[in-house]
DNA sequence: GCTAAATGCTGTAGCGACTACAGGAACAAG
DNA sequence: CTTGTTCCTGTAGTCGCTACAGCATTTAGC
């Protein structure tokens, strides 16, 4: 499969760009604006459009982040995957850098739910005084 | 007689506040700047003395961020704790909404890790063209 | 008493990753 | 030709802090 190229097909508007990859307008301009999508050229009145290039760019850039990549891990792997057979050992590191993250983050929000889930369960709803939930915030 | 430094029932620096609860001096006043925490006295020339109660609300607070609790909830929950006696249903709510919340992030994550660590396993560092994670990313 | 270090103060700006306007210009459909 | 939609720029807001800058005050050591 090729990599991420440059077709002369497409002359979208913003708001087709936007319906055909599930990115919001706004976000598609912030994206040109801190430099992760190439500015496309202009029609004479200013309007921006864009090709299927960008389109497979946008998409690209929208499946990282549904995988919780961030902006910066995003502009990385794009740049990797630019020139064809480009060193997939960088690649690898990030995403097992994020892989490592999103493990900690689950071994934490697991802890979370376990207490919560736990304290939350002691609510008894017969005893008006006690409430498990203030009283484990108030001193343990 | 030594001069008071500390030690009265409470009186204590912003620093020491800050030592005692873990809470960093820039939160504590970004706290209090949003109505989350009492403002405490102040000296003559100006610096805040807290006092146990502060401690105490303060200790709150920071066991609820721990928990994963937005300002908001901590707002209500600090409202709901203040009244000895108060309404340990909308607690409970409070807490269970947040509860669900953890849940879905908790799946949520969950799925991101499958994919992430399936993606980044078939990494054979022997194919030097193809790369499952860019492959994803492009098109997968 | 004097000085240096620590601590405190206010106010503002930055982070990440958008989102939400305001106030206008241009385009498409009827 | 009008009306409604799309698009433009620019700015400010979101959340929960964090990091200065540039001072004032307090404390500890000598």
């Amino acid at each position: 499969m090729g990599k991420i190229t440059v077709s002369r097909a497409g002359g979208m508007a913003i708001g087709q760009l936007s319906r055909l990859t599930g990115v919001n307008i706004e976000t598609i301009r912030y994206y040109e604006r801190i430099g992760l999508l190439d500015a496309p050229p202009r029609t004479a009145a200013g309007r921006r459009t864009y090709d299927n290039g960008h389109r497979r760019a946008l998409a690209f850039i929208r499946r990282g982040r549904e995988l919780g990549f961030g902006i910066a891990d995003i502009r990385a792997l794009l740049a990797l995957a630019s020139p064809v057979g480009s060193s997939c050992a960088q690649v690898e590191r990030i995403a097992q850098a994020h892989l490592d993250a999103v493990r900690a983050k689950l071994t934490d929000l697991a802890r979370l739910e376990h207490i919560l889930s736990e304290t939350v369960g002691r609510c008894t709803r017969q005893d008006p005084v006690a409430c498990p939930v203030l009283d484990m915030l108030d001193g343990g």
